[in-house]
DNA sequence: TAGATAGTTGACGTTAACGTCAACGTCAAG
DNA sequence: CTTGACGTTGACGTTAACGTCAACTATCTA
């Protein structure tokens, strides 16, 4: 049962697989998002490094800066009991929550807008007479449509 | 009816409204995104440019580039009538309704492990004898969830 | 033993997206 | 007329998130 939680990774491997840098590995590092360990000189990381990098990345894609990330990531890392601190955590967490519905509303109407200029494109056919694009249906022109 | 796509703005009104600085107007007027009609010296925005800039806006929230922003609305400036155009316009398109469907993806994920945490640490009350958090129902102590 | 290979730490360069500041124009109000 | 309020154009500064490069170290291989 030495499971896929015991795999150790190079700079170089994790780097490959996720598609970044080695650069930018010591760069989070620097930035405390992520800690490998040491043998020696080189640096070893190990699943839960792996885990952390997903996530950061992921955290990136949807806009997140790396201070943000790190805040988020250290949510998690609060086990030692004090009252106070998880209701904090517990604040932040939820107010993260917040921003990221209020960015899936806007992600879904740019979304939404987008589809519909694509549906109207397609639907545009070239006027026989004068070769001007005009709407299959009503044979409007296109005009100024959206902003 | 003089209606509301009569109305003008000065520059601070429209960066105001929106809560961005004069600077930030000017500057995209520089990189194409806005054209706003010219009084003399001063800069006078009408309906249309109000609604492009909620646009960036919306698309600088959802996390894109202000360049990539700047094709997107290209994409709508279409009218001329070339077949190449409106296929080339139409690809484009299809490409940035992919990246936001994988963006949502990515968003929902990082939602519900956010939310899943959160409602974890609700759960979570501390052991009458140890004093150690733990699960409600499990009594399993936090350990190391997550990333 | 020498070279190739993989990694390390600085130090400096770069790009995007503005902020900041200086010097100037203009127009209505006191 | 001059004083603000509002606006303008450069020019330079700033921050985040890395890229690039130099100078080293350690290890493995031939």
């Amino acid at each position: 049962m030495t499971s896929d939680r015991n795999k150790r990774y190079t700079i170089k491997e994790l780097s490959a697989e996720f598609d970044v840098t080695p650069r930018t590995l010591r760069y989070y590092e620097d930035q405390g998002l992520l800690s490998p360990e040491r043998r020696g000189q080189h640096r070893i990381y190990h699943a839960t490094d792996r885990v952390r990098l997903a996530w950061i990345l992921r955290g990136r894609r949807v806009g997140f800066s790396l201070a943000e990330i790190g805040e988020m990531l250290d949510l998690y890392d609060v086990g030692d009991g004090r009252e106070t601190q998880r209701a904090v955590t517990l604040k932040r967490c939820n107010e993260r929550i917040k921003a990221l519905e209020a960015q899936r509303e806007d992600l879904n109407a740019t979304l939404n807008e987008l589809q519909g200029f694509a549906a109207l494109i397609s639907s545009m056919t070239r006027d026989t007479e004068t070769g001007q694009w005009i709407h299959a249906d009503t044979g409007e022109p296109l005009a100024s449509y959206g902003p």
